[in-house]
Formats: C-alpha cells, structure tokens, sequence
DNA sequence: ATATTTGTAGAGTGACTAGTCAATTTTATG
DNA sequence: CATAAAATTGACTAGTCACTCTACAAATAT
C-alpha cells in the first residue's frame, strides 16, 4: 500500500475517533507511518486532505454502485439493488459512513465544490427521475425523493449499528426497509 | 440577558459557523462581550460548555413539545402534533437544529451521559410503546420506529430549508410527509 | 457596617499545531 | 551509469489555544 493510501486510512481513522480539529496533522503522519512533510506533500493543506478524503470515499461508494447496476431490471429492482448495496457497503464500511456523516454535518461541507455535490447525486437523481416519467413514483419533487430515501437509509444504518441481529435478521430487515420505503415514494 | 445565556448564544453561533475546534473560547467570550475568564468561571471546561449548550437546546425543544401535548387526541394525532411541533420549533431554530446535527455526528456525543441521551427520547418512546401496544403501529422495534421518525423529520428538514416555498406550500409538504412517514409505521 | 461569597476581568503561560524548508534518498530516464 | 525528477524526512517556526491566576467589584448575608 503506497503512503498516499497510507495517510488517507490514517486520517479516516482518527478523523472519526477525535474529529477534524481534533486531530494533529502530525498525529495523521504519524499513525501512517510518515513524516508530516511526506503528508504535506500529497496534500497542500489540512482542509485539503480533508476535501480528499471525502471525495475518495464516495467515489468508492459510488464504483460499488456502478457494478452493481446490470440495467434490465424493473425500476425497482433497481432501485432496491441500489438501497441494499448502499445499506451493505455502509454497514461493512462502518468508519467511512461514519467519517461522510460528520463531514456533511460539519462546516467542511462548504470546502466541498458545487459541482463535486451534485456529481456524487447525478446516478440516484437520473433513477428517479426516471420513476417518475414512467410514473412508477409519486409526482414529488426529485430532491425530496432523493432525500427521503438517503435518510432512511441513514436511520435504518443507524438503528441496525447499534443493535445485535444475526445476519438473517439483518437482511431481513434492510429488505423490509426497502418495502417500508418504496411504498412511501411509489404510487 | 446574563452573560450565562450571552456565552451560549454565542457559542452555538460561533460552533455552526467555525465548528467545535474551530471556534476559540476567546472568540466566544468575544462574541459574548465578557472576558474569558468569565467563561471558564461558568463553565470548567470547552468540553464542559459544548455539551451543556446541546442539553440546553434539547431542554428547549422538549419544552416545547410538552407545552404541545394536551392529552386527549387519538395516537394519530398526538404524533401528528409531535411530529409537527418538531418540525416547526426545528426550521425556527435552524442554528440550533444545525448544532444538533453537528453534535450528534460528532467524537463530542461520547461527552454525553447514557442516561441524558435516554432522557431526551423517553417521551416519544413512551408515546411510540402507547402506539404498539394499541395496535395501531406495526410490531416493530421501538427503537427502529423512533428511528425512522427522526431520519424523516432529519430528511424533510433538509429538504425544506435547502428549497425555498412559500408559506403554503411548507404547510402542505409537512402535512404530507407526515402521512408518508405516518403509512410507514401504523398498521 | 462588616464579612463572605459570587461575578468579572484580562494579561499571562505552557503546550500544541499547521505548515515550511533544506537536506537526503529513491525512482525514472536517456 | 549519470542525471534529473520525485518522494521523503524531521527539525523548526510563528502563531494559536485552553485554561490559570490574581486583582478587584458587586451582591448578599450576618
């Protein structure tokens, strides 16, 4: 694993553990086993590395998604493909889902480009609108659609983290989830 | 106003606009026109400050609600009332909803007493057992449906205050997403 | 009127931090 | 192999931060 790879795993890592502020830049070098000129180096500035990070975490979500679209099923299977990779990869990449909620939530959220917001939305947006030319969904704005669903995304993660089912019980309720969802912005 | 309630108002300005260690305690005292002795004489530490602000935004918020609750009202709409008192108190207090959302995403929540995280939801749990046990939700978890409650309100919040309608049209979003979330978990 | 507590002030301190820089090693290229 | 380019190092700096401490003022109690 190259250094570069190295600092953003580190920076993840504490990140979330003690918040952006929270943690050196020396701190990051160290836990990655570099020196904070090597960090510098690939990052200009700390908001820099923060900015990147973010934009490597969904780029990854975001290629995970794109294998996993095959494209000839109805619109929702697609889309309930596309809820339950989403719900997958979060609960297997617990730091990073982790790591994207405080950055979004936080004042970093403004570093972030315009443009660099909606590419990351452009796949899900582009399904849903199609749901509702075909009429699949109910005639609601895009952006609340797109809304509704990431947030109940986010709550059931949520909800599932912090209790212990077994994994049957698990699938069993993202697939429930999906349901409980898919009749709220179906017609 | 005392300079108690000047420090946290202060406080909640400058962590929204800053974040948590981006925001100075000097700062704060500044905006707040005390000096900072005085701030640490009201509060022992930063961590200290932080997370009083949040139990007294939370205290308020749950004022509000109780004010709300008259009593006599079907299980619908009790929740209608609670899920709109909510919404409302939240979009007039964007800063501290905004906080709120910083927080809880945050290393900062670990500051929290279990016991103060639990009382802050006893209410609407209480309210969510009511509803299952009258059969009027589905059997699901309480905490699920607790949950997806907030993700809902979290979502449509977002979508709200990034959207600009008129009186009207918010009034009916609110109404109509409650009955989305309302289908979701009532039998 | 006196004593005691409480509130307020703000300069001062030691620790820490983001970012620099000049020197050194590694890698790529002809 | 020689040379240039890129990667890596870590001591260093200028600035910032949370928090302390002493002094004094105001309020309260006795």
């Amino acid at each position: 694993m190259n250094k570069q790879q190295e600092i953003l795993k580190a920076a993840l890592k504490l990140f979330v553990a003690y918040g952006f502020h929270g943690t050196a830049t020396g701190k990051i070098a160290q836990e990655a086993g570099v020196a904070t000129g090597t960090l510098f180096h690939y990052y200009k500035t700390k908001d820099d590395l923060i900015v990147a990070l973010y934009v490597d975490i969904k780029t990854r979500l975001t290629a995970c998604w794109q294998i996993g679209t095959a494209g000839n099923e109805s619109i929702k299977d697609q889309f309930r493909q596309f809820y339950i990779a989403g719900m997958d990869w979060s609960l297997e990449n617990n730091l990073e889902f982790k790591f994207t909620k405080q950055f979004l939530n936080s004042p970093y959220l403004l570093l972030l480009a315009p443009e660099e917001i909606q590419k990351q939305s452009r796949l899900i947006l582009n399904m849903i609108k199609d749901g509702i030319l075909t009429k699949t969904f109910k005639p609601l704005p895009e952006d609340l659609i797109n809304t509704l669903l990431t947030s109940h995304l986010y709550g059931v993660h949520d909800y599932i983290s912090n209790s212990k089912l077994s994994d049957s019980e698990r699938k069993l309720l993202i697939d429930d989830s999906f349901e409980m969802i898919w009749k709220m912005i179906s017609l």
